[in-house]
DNA sequence: CATGAATGAGAATTCATTCAT
DNA sequence: TATGAATGAATTCTCATTCAT
């Protein structure tokens, strides 16, 4: 297995510095190569092309992330403490990796289609569990149900996506994760059922 | 004025079309001039470089959307109908415009810290606008104030934009406007003050 | 007669001023005609072209140089004076107008073909200055005649030309017209006859 | 070491033939690469720019040049036999390369104060060796002493670069070569002390 | 597997020149 | 004559990708 190779994974790491110190259209393939320890060559017995390597930055990395997330939620019980949960974990993780923060907020949007569908199908899991958390919590009466899950899905990522863009916006100067229980308040209110 | 000969405006639109279709990495100088009606060399007349193109058409686009927003609230009386104008006219101005909303939904997210940078001037004082209604929902104790602005800003703009990435992302197979009115209620949900 | 108009000689001025300071390959229209208080399309109701400019500005202003050498040495009577009177003449006329100093010996050397053909032309007049000195000088059995007179014409023009390069080159640190008389007793030591 | 490599050489020969042929600002690189058999991409591998190639091209071919007249005058005992070499080999080494010729004698010329700069670093190596001779030549009471040594310099290097001028311009229709006695005893001429 | 020298397609930008006013 | 906005050809340089070693 190719992504079990130690240069593989030297590889992707050196991408996720260089990216986030560059951006992605602004990294060139042989400085990735050089932070890496590689040769140029090299990069191309892993990797399809430049874009290929973009492409599985965010598989690497968000993946890891939201398996990350989900296992947590998971081992919750109720509703509400899994959204706590996921809200901390998100922050947390990407407060503790700021280049990881800045490649999924800044560099993470790409217009390019091809590349988007890619970065699309990583999220989609993401997405996944917060429908999932959404979902509990209307079954259990938590939530209300008069909206569509997509709306209220949308004002949780969106919250949290904007908060996270502002703290790398604003080079990381305030505690992301302080932030946490104040936004699980906040989107609570939003979702909770009236009485 | 140089913005407001015609060659300039034209070059604009040319360019929020090509940039829509292509990013704005992948559109080139020339096809924008192409587009425009104008030769090469005449972009170069109106603008410094390919860079000050995208700033241009963020600020007199983005620029124009924020300024009908600001105006369409500021004739509402309450703040429950300025929240739902702004929603509104958000969701319509992009909804009318798909080119726009390509531009602002993807193209917007640049990683160069120059471009960024102007971008976030632009973007500032739409912020602002929340900001306002914000406060004075808060100063009727129509809003809870036991959160900071920034916090409910972030979910107000960061579900807006969410949503709209999201109508985006789906090729506007969705009736984007409709959803406003709910989009209103979950906000307000998350912003008003207990009891 | 074109080359009496304002107009004309504005550009002419204006052409030697900017050529001076930017070089022939990096001096632009624009710049000249700005230089010269005309407008761009200006300049080409008086010259063809950007090379015609060059070689207009060498035609009038080596023209002119050499006219002032060519009167000043038929004055003189004896062939040492027409010697010591070009030598000056050469070094004081370039001393006063730096300029144009620049302009002859760095602009003056052109690879381009056509070019140089013309400046070929103008140099000419000068060189046969020189070349009728040397023949009186022979005549008069007061220089040498077992040489030939272009290596004898190569020899003054040269020491003149690197002379003067080497002030330049200095950016005019030193007193040009002080080394005329050295100058001047060294050729002639090279070109008397023995005994 | 870079220079060394033989793409490097091949490099600086198809320079000095396009270059002669075409000019310095005439000369397109692509021109450069394709005489010397190399892409267009590779010449950036070893130069930084177009300008480079041009430095390049002085460094290499003049220092041959030098160091060639440099060596063989020092063999010499006598001043006079110095001073003879060094004209022998100047107008031999010029003749024998034409191209070489070419740049040197026109191309050598540039007002870019830069280029300018990095020219006169290597042609101060041969204004070293005149100086020397000709010091040399006042301590042995050979030379006269009542002129400084910068203005015999420029006779000798204003003369045989003249001679040298005008044979390229005449598109060398005469033996270089064959002048060089006649050169040897004008100079002496204006050289030596009286009596 | 690994290397890195070599490739060459591709694009932004400049600026001499034109021409409608 | 005079203008200067508009033109578009032309050229340097970059960098993803390849392939001989």
């Amino acid at each position: 297995m190719k992504k079990n190779k130690p240069k593989y994974k030297a590889i992707i790491e050196g991408a996720v510095q260089v990216i986030a110190e560059n951006g992605y259209h602004a990294s060139k393939v042989s400085t990735i190569a050089k932070k890496s320890g590689v040769a140029d060559g090299t990069i191309y017995l892993y990797f399809k092309n430049k874009e290929d390597i973009l492409i599985s930055v965010f598989k690497e990395k968000m993946g890891q992330f939201i398996q990350e997330i989900a296992k947590a939620t998971e081992k919750e019980n109720d509703v509400q403490s899994k959204l706590l949960t996921l809200i901390q974990l998100h922050f947390e993780q990407l407060a503790v990796d700021h280049h990881l923060a800045i490649v999924t907020q800044l560099e993470l949007r790409q217009s390019d289609p091809k590349i988007r569908a890619q970065i699309n199908d990583v999220l989609k899991v993401y997405l996944d569990v917060i429908d999932s958390i959404l979902e509990e919590g209307m079954e259990k009466k938590l939530f209300r149900n008069d909206l569509h899950v997509p709306l209220m899905r949308q004002m949780i990522f969106g919250t949290l996506d904007e908060t996270v863009t502002n703290w790398v916006m604003k080079n990381q100067k305030f505690d992301l994760v302080r932030l946490a229980p104040d936004v699980h308040k906040l989107l609570m209110n939003g979702l909770k059922s009236e009485g």
